[in-house]
RNA sequence: GGCAUUGUGGCCGAGUGGCUAGGCAGAGCUCUGCAAAAGCUUGUACAGCGGUUCGAAUCCGCUCGAUGCCUCCA
């Protein structure tokens, strides 16, 4: 069945600036693009959460039963460093630092891309085209934009010419701007500039000599620009209108304003119904960015080798706490945060495990049904993830109490509530219930288990001081034991 | 300077014109040989100053602060 015909989701678009009952151009089939990262460097954790929200969306999307291409591209033909005439592309920079190749830096950090991803969970998108696997489609548009007059060419390079577009388009409706306010505040720079006016950007760069990477063009050897790609691959692979463009806030202005210029000045239609951005990560309260340093690297926090954490955080605890802010606020890292999640999703974790072991009656205390359709509320309104993370912890509660037998279950909800459990757990947040410590090793787990029998058996004999040794000895292991009603367990820190 | 967003209790972080967010920490309790773990209970916060309203943290204005974009950036 699908639950889209009864679900019914809103989304905030950036384009009105207001929530909007979500319609799909073809009913049961979404079509959403994503811009993926540039990868002339190691994917960083801002990055990710940009990634990890549009993958979290399109679990959704998936779980209420759409069929969704998801298009996330991977950008590997670099851009210019500025835009002045001696600019440079990052990864030919990157790659002339490192005397490699450039499809090398290419190859080396699409790897580490998706090993990064992979550890979060993600699900890999239906399509990851590629910016240099779509130079000729790219050409293509260009020579379109050129015919219908909003571009020209200027020394073997090719600029879009914004002030002639905002003559009869609107340049300026997603990010709010206006064309006369960013003419009146342009700064004064770019003295030598091929460009008619300094909103003007380029679709096609002329490669100098010493320019690794070029390809051949009816305008002679160059490089595309900057957002031209986007518009490429997601009009090849989703159409000229298709429902749904995400990626990061700052993408904004003016990458995303210039993709909307371009398809409307190639093809006439607005290329997109609803687009989606999601908030920027910040650390200390500043942006997470590569070109400033202040970032922290995945695996940083996987192994807790860096200076902010205390301690190491595995990547479905940080994907908890990503999912505990909303996708459009920004979030901000710190180690109290993390620490603050981690402990709220074991907590999690211990009731999912408790569902099964619940004993169950004739009827129940709690509205399960009427439960559930509160998590679906809150994920139907724009995603709203921490909101629906609040509804699983009231149904923790309900878990313990019966438990306790301070409540009751019937059968019927019993399956009900571990269904939705998994289904908002594991399908749609993408959450892991890894005890990677416990899991690590059967030996370990044996040996421990042989501790705690031992200690039990002192126990028992009131031999404390044996039992405190072997206590006080696995913690100084950073092996808890963990007394409760029914045994003994334990974990690893 | 321009455009945009935003300012919630010790920390993180939702939300709404009047009805409990949630997590963590703290406090109390239960359990325990003692602890730990676990569970239960507990907090009336919404930058400041005005205004609209029967009623605003939620709407409007101003002040102050923060962030993002305006150059590549998730």
């Amino acid at each position: 069945m699908q639950l889209y015909k009864t679900q019914h989701l809103k989304v905030y678009n950036s384009l009105s600036g207001q929530k909007e009952l979500f319609t799909p151009i073809h009913e049961g089939a979404i079509g959403m693009y994503v811009c993926g990262p540039t990868v002339y460097s190691n994917v960083h954790l801002g990055n990710c959460r940009t990634f990890m929200s549009f993958d979290m969306i399109f679990r959704y999307f998936k779980h209420l039963g759409y069929k969704v291409r998801y298009v996330r591209n991977i950008t590997d033909a670099g851009h210019l460093e500025n835009d002045a005439d001696d600019g440079e592309d990052k990864i030919a920079k990157k790659a002339r630092l490192e005397r490699i190749e450039p499809m090398e830096v290419v190859q080396r950090y699409t790897v580490d891309f998706h090993t990064i991803l992979q550890k979060f969970n993600f699900l890999p998108p239906s399509i990851e085209p590629t910016a240099t696997g779509h130079i000729i489609e790219q050409i293509e548009i260009i020579k379109e934009i050129l015919n219908k007059g909003f571009a020209y060419e200027v020394n073997g390079s090719v600029y879009f010419d914004v002030p002639k577009f905002n003559e009869t388009h609107n340049y300026g409706k997603l990010s709010g701007r206006k064309l006369e306010d960013m003419i009146a505040n342009t700064r004064e720079l770019a003295a030598q500039d091929d460009k008619h006016s300094p909103q003007d950007f380029a679709l096609w760069k002329k490669a100098e000599p010493q320019h690794i990477m070029r390809w051949p063009s009816p305008w002679g050897d160059g490089f595309p620009g900057w957002h031209l790609e986007c518009t490429a691959m997601s009009t090849k692979y989703l159409g000229e209108t298709f429902d749904i463009h995400g990626g990061g806030m700052d993408l904004k202005f003016p990458h995303h304003e210039c993709e909307i210029a371009q398809a409307e000045a190639s093809n006439g239609a607005s290329p997109v119904n609803y687009w989606l951005h999601a908030n920027m990560l910040t650390m200390n309260g500043k942006k997470m960015a590569k070109s400033t340093g202040n970032n922290i690297l995945p695996d940083e926090i996987f192994s807790g080798n860096n200076s902010i954490l205390s301690k190491a955080f595995t990547p479905t605890v940080v994907r908890f706490f990503m999912m505990q802010a909303h996708y459009t606020s920004i979030l901000d890292l710190s180690n109290d945060a993390l620490l603050a999640s981690e402990k709220g999703f074991q907590k999690l974790m211990e009731a999912l495990s408790a569902i099964d072991k619940l004993e169950t009656g004739a009827s129940s205390d709690f509205d399960f049904t009427a439960w559930q359709q509160k998590c679906y509320d809150a994920m139907n309104d724009d995603f709203n993830t921490p909101t629906l993370i609040a509804h699983l912890f009231e149904a923790v509660k309900h878990i313990n109490a019966i438990k306790e037998k301070k409540e009751a279950i019937s059968e019927a909800d019993k399956t009900l509530l571990k269904e939705t459990f998994n289904a908002f757990i594991f399908d749609i947040l993408g959450l892991e219930d890894k005890n990677d410590a416990n899991s690590d090793s059967d030996k370990l787990s044996g040996v421990v288990a042989l501790l705690i029998q031992l200690r039990k058996e002192a126990r028992d004999n009131k031999d404390f001081a044996t039992s405190d040794i072997i206590r006080d000895q696995l913690a100084a292991l950073g092996i808890q034991l963990k007394d409760g009603k029914e045994g003994t367990t334990f974990s690893i820190s």
